[in-house]
DNA sequence: GGTAGACAAACGAACGTTCGTTTGGTACGG
DNA sequence: CCGTACCAAACGAACGTTCGTTTGTCTACC
């Protein structure tokens, strides 16, 4: 086992935080997973918090790009409905501790961080909404539900997966996304 | 200020769990909260892990007493779903603190509760499946949908509102079970 | 090419604090 | 006057963090 580096430190804190979480997770533990005593770990960050924010950043990372390089490609806004949840799904089950760590950890942050990590997730949601706005503009989807709303619902089903999905199951994660894919596009026109 | 009783403890308890978390919840702050000090919480529970399950199962109940009631009532598929989408909602709403502990800090129990509670989850989760069932049998619900999954990503919508449901908000609760309600039966018709 | 210096990673012990919990005493309502 | 809700104090363990020191590795210079 060769020595470690901060990002070693900030993807073992992820999987701690993702499955524990933050105030269920010691230094200690932490170091432990690493083969490191707990104390060590200052060597490479300032604190547990910094930790945190390091972890719900990568997240937050992950899917934001997920998302920009969905909207990059001119497409009908079912397509780009489809590539969103398929994006979205991918960062979730590729990235689990760090999707995890984001979706359920953030008011574990101070008030200064969370403020800052929810406005990610709002500008992340804009792009689902806008999705919607622009099928219901051009008459695809259809005009009696609020866009807000349904952008809500639709990230509600996507980030609960993190919840059920299980990687030997029998369900394969195309088949989810097709799945997902049907019933939202069901729900909007 | 009168004497306390078990459950203004676990009542008092709900509230801290959810807003905090268990582990973010020290018997100090509970005592706090209710006006004496945490040690004298012991005269009334055996401990912080039997003050969870209290929360949690008192939970659990709320909703197993809407979805019991609800399906008492002789009813077409989509009025029945209407029907479990309200309560939910209500119990939601009305029984916040106990409801969000019961969704979010069921990890927090040790194992054996934790099994018992994801059975009652379970069961719960089977009367939004087979009221989908039902309506796919009756043909009112399409068939090209996995009644399984579809259960899921309704409980999906409906849990992830805890979360973005703001009391003075522009939306009353009617027009959310409304809006919500409409979604659901356009995904499944 | 070998050695001395620099630097970061990790250790191991200890810091003060807070944790869940226990004990023993006190006051008050039925 | 009994029972119990509560207090006051304390317990040992675990917490996040700091400290001085050791270890290993790479680099610069002779």
């Amino acid at each position: 086992m060769s020595r470690l580096t901060r990002d070693d430190i900030v993807v073992g804190a992820g999987r701690r935080f993702a499955t524990y979480g933050y105030h269920g997770t010691s230094m200690r533990d932490l170091g432990e997973d690493l083969g490191i005593l707990g104390s060590s770990i200052y060597s490479h960050i300032g604190g547990k918090q910094e930790l945190l924010v390091a972890v719900v950043e990568r997240g937050a990372a992950f899917f934001e790009e997920a998302a920009s390089t969905v909207l990059a490609i001119e497409a009908p806004p079912e397509e780009q409905m489809r590539g969103l949840i398929a994006g979205h799904i991918g960062v979730l089950l590729d990235q689990r501790p760090e999707a995890r760590t984001y979706l359920t950890q953030v008011d574990c942050l101070d008030k200064d961080e969370a403020e800052r990590i929810n406005k990610m997730r709002d500008e992340y949601e804009g792009a689902f909404y806008s999705t919607i706005v622009a099928g219901i503009d051009e008459g695809v989807f259809r005009e009696d539900c609020d866009p807000r709303l349904a952008a809500i619902y639709v990230l509600s089903i996507l980030n609960a997966l993190e919840r059920w999905y299980d990687e030997q199951g029998r369900l394969s994660r195309s088949e989810i996304v097709e799945d997902m894919y049907r019933f939202v596009i069901g729900a909007l026109t």
